[in-house]
DNA sequence: CCGACAACCTGACGGC
DNA sequence: TGCCGTCAGGTTGTCG
């Protein structure tokens, strides 16, 4: 479920409820999800104050006046359901806000992770060094892209999806970047011309922008912080469109849809044609 | 370095 | 109603 947009949603939703306030009790039903929890988890959740959270790429963390971080990923099923019960069939990890409410990690598939981490060494945590930068974000741009792109023989589809290129892109967006840059998924980013590279870095930083707008709305609507895709999945060009009319003025082909290292591309094969 | 693929899990859906 | 195959928003590790 979770993209970047998306966790960057979930995100806004936490921070009212758990920025600058403390967790009671914390109560852990399993020893892991991806990956197993740190030792005595729950205690040394309980009783912490939250400091500041924020978003790095897909992960989610939040400072505790311990001195640790809580680095979070929802993989493809996690949630975080704020007033929850916290006995919902995979409830995994419960927290109960003091004087607030109960906020559940609910997890399906258990792909997701969440480990601690000493603030001090936050950025050598395994799971966070070698990200690239933040497709939001200053540091990433078109020359950057250019260089990154210029010795990579794998197709455009497959650099966008690597988080050490730019840290935050999934299956869905990179779809709908590269149908805004008009440029066929298939195509080997060393052979793209620099205006295609160029072109590629306001689609993307458009296209997320514009589903964190209507996660906002969203959540706004029904606060609740569950992962779930907002408004803007009615707004998807090409994802799960398959067979579907391109949305582009003028246009009269279908959406294709093809598999590229065990995902679904779409794509538009008129409007995004081989390099 | 690269790419294809399996692995980790549950749930939803279509076909029969 | 149920059984089966397929697919799903992510990441890691292995193998060729």
């Amino acid at each position: 479920m979770p993209e970047l947009p998306e966790v960057e949603t979930v995100l806004q939703g936490l921070i009212p409820v758990m920025q600058g306030r403390r967790i009671a009790r914390a109560d852990v039903r399993r020893a892991g999800l991806r990956w197993p929890f740190p030792e005595n988890l729950a205690a040394r959740l309980s009783g912490k104050r939250v400091l500041g959270m924020r978003r790095r790429a897909k992960y989610i963390l939040a400072d505790l006046d311990s001195g640790e971080t809580v680095i979070l990923h929802l993989g493809m099923s996690g949630r975080m359901l704020i007033g929850a019960d916290g006995r919902a069939k995979h409830d995994h990890v419960v927290l109960d806000m003091e004087g607030g409410p109960r906020i559940a990690f609910n997890d399906a598939r258990r792909f997701g992770m969440l480990d601690l981490c000493a603030t001090d060494t936050l950025e050598s945590h395994r799971m966070l060094a070698g990200l690239g930068p933040e497709p939001l974000g200053n540091r990433f741009d078109a020359p950057y892209l250019r260089a990154r792109f210029a010795t990579r023989k794998s197709p455009v589809k497959t650099a966008l999806l690597d988080q050490k290129i730019v840290a935050g892109l999934g299956n869905i967006y990179v779809c709908e970047a590269l149908w805004r840059a008009r440029i066929n998924p298939a195509t080997r980013a060393a052979d793209l011309d620099g205006r295609q590279v160029d072109s590629l870095v306001p689609a993307i930083r458009d296209v997320l922008a514009e589903a964190i707008a209507a996660g906002g709305s969203s959540l706004k609507d029904y606060r609740q912080a569950d992962g779930e895709l907002g408004y803007f999945q009615h707004a998807f060009a090409v994802y799960g469109r398959e067979g579907e009319p391109c949305k582009t003025e003028g246009c009269t082909e279908n959406i294709a849809r093809i598999s590229q290292s065990g995902r679904s591309s779409f794509y538009c094969p008129a409007c995004q044609q081989q390099a």
